[in-house]
DNA sequence: GCATGCATGTAAGAAGTTACATGATTGT
DNA sequence: ACAATCATGTAACTTCTTACATGCATGC
């Protein structure tokens, strides 16, 4: 890492916003909340904290204790942190590249793989149903909340996305196999007649 | 580029299975079709081309025309290249990871930058419309051909599956707005009490 | 005794983007 | 004249992942 143009420092800085953080509770905050539609390894966020710090976007909390073994390092941002985040939050947000491998699969499978591709969509529906499921379980936990505070707002609207998409994904599936069915059924008949 | 573990051979491989390309088609193509799902780099492509062929994947065609100025390299999938292609298709394809940007923000601005948001979700409603306009346009044009070929029906789920992403991804945004202004009425009011 | 979780970190390498260099042709 | 399209390619760089090293505590 060197010049650092990349998103890490930002989701960082949120994070930190919100309460002073270790590395690896970061880890964690990501791999719980954010999971679906971010990630982040080790690799990238111990180098980054150190960044910020340097950079005066963070501070290490003094008091480094040690509490299971290990030494724990907090983290806490900095006015001039908030500061950098903010100015990021008012910024259009990058285009999103995605890669859907089993789009390609489809596409090139389609002409003279059809079984094969029917199974990987079956095993996308599966996965998509699940990661649905989770997200619904997410939105019944926030509407029994009573608490209606702004931070909640944040990770509902982030479930309530992940409920659109991944039901969307699924509902695409369903009617990829369906075609596929009437693509086969054509086959069929061909060869009979 | 060294090992190669990566996808960008698929994705070669695959639209060499179609018709022999040169470097140049393979980009337009992808920009063509699979843009929305996929994106590579000529910095990725011609690399990826020359060790293709090395790996007797691909060959290229001995006729090197020079058609207009420039020289132009067509390469052409082995029966190898296509048993590997095969070969990968078969494989379960990876659990697409997704970095949705505007969540990031959300999560963050909801507590301090509602206005700002708002603005985000705004143009992303914008950038949804004109994709999910596009892959309308592309379904239209597909249901209007007589043909009904199997490299037809790649390209009719690619769309497909925009069609239900844009939209999801549109409604999402939609959806998110109303619990913004929920929200705001609802500071408004706890200061005016 | 062994796996898992907590906790920090680095090094190597893979994967991907961007900017540049070259240069003819065609359209505005 | 200038931009765009066709066409190939490389180098520098950034970004990201993976594997590894360390080591205590806790539960099975």
């Amino acid at each position: 890492m060197k010049k650092d143009t990349g998103k890490t420092r930002y989701i960082l800085l949120g994070l930190m916003s919100k309460r002073p953080q270790t590395g690896y509770s970061i880890k964690k905050s990501i791999e719980n909340e954010f999971r679906h539609f971010w990630q982040e390894s080790f690799g990238q966020i111990y180098p980054t904290l150190k960044l910020l710090v340097e950079q005066g976007l963070a501070e290490t909390t003094e008091t480094e204790t040690v509490q299971n073994g290990r030494q724990t390092i907090t983290y806490t941002i900095t006015e001039k942190g908030r500061a950098e985040l903010k100015r990021w939050l008012s910024e259009a947000p990058d285009v999103e590249k995605l890669r859907y491998e089993i789009l390609l699969k489809v596409s090139f499978g389609t002409a003279t793989d059809l079984d094969t591709i029917d199974q990987h969509l079956d095993a996308f529906i599966g996965r998509n149903e699940k990661a649905l499921a989770e997200m619904e379980g997410f939105l019944a936990f926030f509407n029994g909340l009573e608490d209606q505070g702004c931070d909640r707002l944040g990770s509902e609207l982030t479930a309530l996305c992940g409920k659109y998409l991944y039901t969307a994904m699924k509902d695409w599936a369903v009617a990829a196999k369906k075609k596929i069915l009437d693509q086969k059924e054509l086959e069929h008949e061909t060869k009979n007649t």
